[in-house]
DNA sequence: ATGTAC
């Protein structure tokens, strides 16, 4: 692959600009996207990453080669701040984020045919699958509704689902063979968050505080309801993954778990390497972006393209700080929802929408979805792998391929 | 993204 120009950087001086709420925020902010010139990226969203860097507080703001516009704020990006936490940033979906597992059964005793049809009940069992979660969280310490846990082990919408894949290609055999999985069994990929817990957590504080940030010595009430929302959002993905075991009549082996929405503290090493004050303290926000910092990440592309398994590289001076520790968390969108209805039902029927060019199948009954997620209205997953692969950020240990793609059943 | 808001 050839070598690409990559990182295009722009320095934002914003020392003029709001002073607010005792935060010194002298220093220059450094705002960098990570992208190849040929990774087209929207104005709108460098529009929206460039504002996002005048907050009070930011030290890093950076665009992941997935950047797109969101409401406000970008997806696809990752924000140093330092003593101040934003809970906008995060998002309602806190939490959501990527698991990997590996179906015990044997790929021959999985036939394609009666998996879909089992995957097809997937959402007629929601609520009495919901309802004996062994132990599940008490909402009562932060007197959330109850109702909220009855959203235990469902998908969701908008970009939601979950993805039984084969193993396309395998780039790197020793890091493969490390994470002891057959290269022949099917594997299971799912893709959601907090439901509507993360949402209520974000309503209630913005209703409480405003949009503004929070000074990190008085923010104890929302990480602690961040981190319940987070370990929810995992429990949620393994209810998911027991609904198919059941359904599917196989186990599954947990591969990797990873959150793309959330805010956490720097270590002391991390704060290092980025040249930062080790005697403030640092936060990293990521809004549809992986940690690069806690193990193998999977990106997956659209459904209708591969998905890849990567390993973080670790250099010299700890993880690859330029990106703010982070990694893209997908192809990124090429097309806003609402177009997307308009540019593809006149060029494609239903029936072609539900498999793709790679020969998977799609079990999704809601038409705006089905035109919302198609393959077209999102960028080549491909690109966005080579971007951080020419970056230095990652190195790519296989590739998977969508076998069936769900993602709802209901009109 | 959300048991949305118009």
């Amino acid at each position: 692959m050839p070598s690409k120009n990559l990182t295009r950087e722009i320095e934002v001086d914003i020392t003029s600009k709001h002073v607010i709420n005792d935060i010194d925020h002298g220093d220059n902010v450094r705002v960098r996207i990570i992208a190849s010139d040929d990774n087209w990226i929207e104005s709108d969203a460098i529009a929206q990453l460039k504002k996002t860097a005048e907050l009070p507080g930011m030290k890093l703001a950076v665009g992941l080669p997935d950047l797109h516009p969101g409401k406000g704020q970008p997806i696809g990006a990752a924000f140093v701040t330092e003593n101040i936490i934003y809970p906008h940033l995060v998002g309602s979906d806190i939490g959501c984020g990527m698991t990997l597992y590996e179906f015990k059964k044997s790929r021959r005793k999985l036939k394609f045919d009666k998996l879909e049809k089992q995957l097809r009940n997937f959402e007629s069992i929601d609520e009495e699958v919901a309802d004996c979660v062994d132990s599940p969280p008490d909402l009562s310490a932060f007197d959330f509704p109850n109702e909220l846990n009855k959203k235990l082990g469902t998908v969701g919408g908008g970009n939601h689902f979950f993805e039984c894949q084969s193993v396309h290609e395998i780039i790197d055999e020793a890091a493969f063979d490390c994470i002891n999985v057959n290269k022949n069994s099917l594997f299971l990929l799912v893709h959601s968050g907090s439901r509507g817990l993360g949402q209520h957590i974000l309503t209630q504080h913005v209703s409480q505080y405003g949009g503004a940030g929070i000074k990190d010595d008085s923010a104890d009430q929302y990480l602690l309801k961040h981190n319940f929302a987070n370990d929810w959002a995992v429990l949620n993905r393994q209810v998911i993954a027991d609904k198919i075991e059941r359904l599917v009549g196989s186990g599954l082996k947990n591969i990797l778990d990873v959150s793309h929405n959330h805010v956490y503290p720097l270590s002391a090493s991390e704060c290092e390497a980025l040249q930062l004050n080790t005697d403030q303290k640092y936060w990293i926000h990521r809004k549809g972006a992986s940690p690069s910092n806690q193990g193998l990440v999977m990106i997956p592309g659209s459904r209708g393209s591969l998905s890849y398994l990567v390993k973080p590289v670790i250099s010299s001076n700890g993880h690859s700080a330029i990106s703010g520790f982070s990694l893209a968390h997908g192809a990124g969108r090429k097309w806003k929802r609402s177009d997307c209805k308009g540019r593809i039902s006149h060029r494609f029927t239903v029936k072609e929408l539900e498999s793709t060019p790679l020969g998977s199948r799609v079990i999704c009954e809601n038409r705006n979805l089905l035109y919302e997620e198609a393959p077209q209205a999102y960028k080549n997953i491909d690109g966005v792998v080579s971007d951080l692969v020419d970056a230095g950020l990652i190195t790519v240990i296989a590739s998977f391929k969508p076998v069936i793609s769900f993602k709802t059943t209901r009109k």
